[in-house]
DNA sequence: TTTAAATCTTTTAAACTCAAAATATAATCC
DNA sequence: GGATTATATTTTGAGTTTAAAAGATTTAAA
């Protein structure tokens, strides 16, 4: 595996990588803000939630959304002030901490997903069908080869 | 434009993206870190200032960078109390603060960009030749897609 | 069963991040 | 020239983020 321009390439790969989420996400995180008056983070902890129909744990949270423990606790936090989530301590292993969706946050969420769709439709408006089904493809098999490399 | 299944794929595309771009910054900054002491932020900085020799503004970083006009004034003061980057007052300009690297930051960012091109090299190790370039390409398009889309 | 190790979560400290307001300087208008 | 507008940066406040340490609980071992 190599080349000189291979190697230089990666890298370029790499950037262009960097540039293409944060440039979306500068857009999300801006039109939840302006539009439903939430962070992104929160955002996505809802949306793990959500689709999860039983409920989460905080390390659950955690390993989804690729973020550290204690981060999620914060989040966590304010969305149950918002009373938007709610925490549940495990009955049966009282270290567990299941969290949910509120009905409130059930239905805050629907609206926003919907939104949420419309603009990352929009955004990747230029992609389509199979190619573009081939690219998530490619980038999904990037996580794995990072994951196998964190232990080296 | 359409297509209900493309839309959904659009979706699965941005997940796709996000989650490779977080899951090769977690590698990346934890290994600079523990061999350099230095975080992720602050080796973006230097390495934009690296290539830009004769030095930038606060807001050509911000914007080469896409993070916000006052993160960056946070970044470049750290980076200036460990004697790696400098702030010059424009002369003409005086507004403009010029913001370069020390010969000692020239030194230091020469080691680590070796080190990081070896890691990117590794985690984007199953990326090869004009495979490799399309995919680059295809990412390249996203970023002037979401600019477009800022101002709307 | 008492101790030790493992798991789950929160807390802590430092750094990053954003948007908005404030500050300083420059350019333009009248 | 003086007032207004625009540009560049910093400050501020709230929230996110990480790593490491601490707390609480469970499991395993002796």
């Amino acid at each position: 595996m190599g080349g000189l321009a291979d190697s230089k390439n990666r890298l370029r790969l790499w950037l262009r990588l960097q540039r293409a989420s944060r440039s979306i996400e500068t857009v999300v995180r801006e039109r939840l803000r302006v539009n439903f008056a939430v962070t992104l983070p929160q955002f996505d902890v809802m949306a793990a939630l959500d689709r999860a129909d039983s409920g989460l744990t905080m390390s659950e949270i955690s390993t989804f959304l690729l973020v550290s423990n204690g981060n999620v606790t914060g989040i966590v936090d304010r969305l149950v002030a918002d009373g938007v989530a709610i925490r549940v301590r495990g009955t049966g292993d009282r270290r567990k901490n299941f969290v949910g969706l509120t009905p409130k946050g059930r239905g805050a969420f629907a609206k926003m997903a919907a939104a949420h769709e419309r603009w990352i439709n929009e955004l990747l408006g230029q992609f389509e069908g199979r190619e573009m089904q081939d690219l998530a493809a490619e980038l999904g098999r990037i996580e794995p080869a990072a994951a196998a490399q964190k232990e080296v």
